[in-house]
DNA sequence: ATTGCAAATGATAATCTTTCTCATTATCAC
DNA sequence: GTGATAATGAGAAAGATTATCATTTGCAAT
């Protein structure tokens, strides 16, 4: 047993903040959403969290994760192939991007600042406040320069 | 009964260009594409489809729709909601990008030129060649300036 | 620490969107 | 016009997500 003092993940803390009860379920999804640097389908983090707590539903998933991003702890992406992706949600700073790669579907993050102001302008020009950016450019990998063959 | 010669839509033109067969359900489809400036889903395509021509099906729409894509005529667009919504795909020069209003889910279209040229050098300078850009940014409508009560 | 209550969970049913199946029909080249 | 081939319609099936409801749990007040 853990003992009441033990540290909990960064998400289950900002879960806390935000007035959340934290059950024993919110507190291993949070634990290995902190742990995730890559885009979890549900059923990838139903995975992840039954490694840590066995007895979880994907239900509770699902609800989770639906709670976690409408109190902006989580954000859904759509990356094409019918199942809603999660990430932890930016900081007040910079967003960031994803570049999709055409041919493998590899999902490469990207920041850049000038972006994000270019964006912050664009918006505030047409009478809006920016709330989220959601970007994904799909490319396509680049010959080399030096394609002989 | 139209004649032969009747015009099509610019978009059964496409379909004919990229040597898809023209059935009477795909140009009604084109027609009604062609028709719209909006981010229609399948269920609107297929309302707005069968007040053309009754006897069409939905899995038909479902079955074009994923066609019109597959050929870049069209561009699948996911603005949450649970479903897909489609547009028809712009040309060669520059992307439109959404502004979708965070409180009442209103969709406003942009252009950008410096946005669309920013994003290009940036996806190159990574190493690809752009395909598409996906880009909605979510905001809120600025509280006026003259806010006083 | 114990109690009580509102809220969360598990298991599964239900819903919603999209795709598949297969018998019938239409397209297009000849 | 004919025929091979592909498209369609109607409904079943699949896949993802949400709802239901009895049971359990977190947490505030005692």
């Amino acid at each position: 047993m853990k003992e009441p003092n033990s540290p909990d993940s960064p998400l289950a803390d900002l879960c806390r903040q935000r007035g959340l009860k934290l059950t024993g379920q919110r507190r291993t999804i949070a634990f290995v959403l902190s742990d995730s640097d890559d885009h979890p389908d549900v059923e990838e983090l139903y995975r992840r969290a039954v490694e840590v707590d066995p007895r979880i539903s994907i239900a509770t998933v699902y609800r989770t994760v639906r709670l976690f991003e409408e109190n902006g702890i989580l954000q859904r992406r759509d990356f094409g192939g019918g199942r809603a992706r999660y990430e932890v949600a930016d900081g007040d700073h910079g967003d960031h991007y994803h570049l999709i790669d055409a041919d493998t579907g590899k999902v490469i993050e990207f920041e850049n600042t000038e972006l994000d102001s270019l964006l912050e302008g664009i918006v505030r020009q047409m009478g809006y406040d920016l709330v989220t950016t959601r970007l994904s450019v799909v490319g396509r990998r680049k010959a080399k320069t030096r394609t002989r063959d």
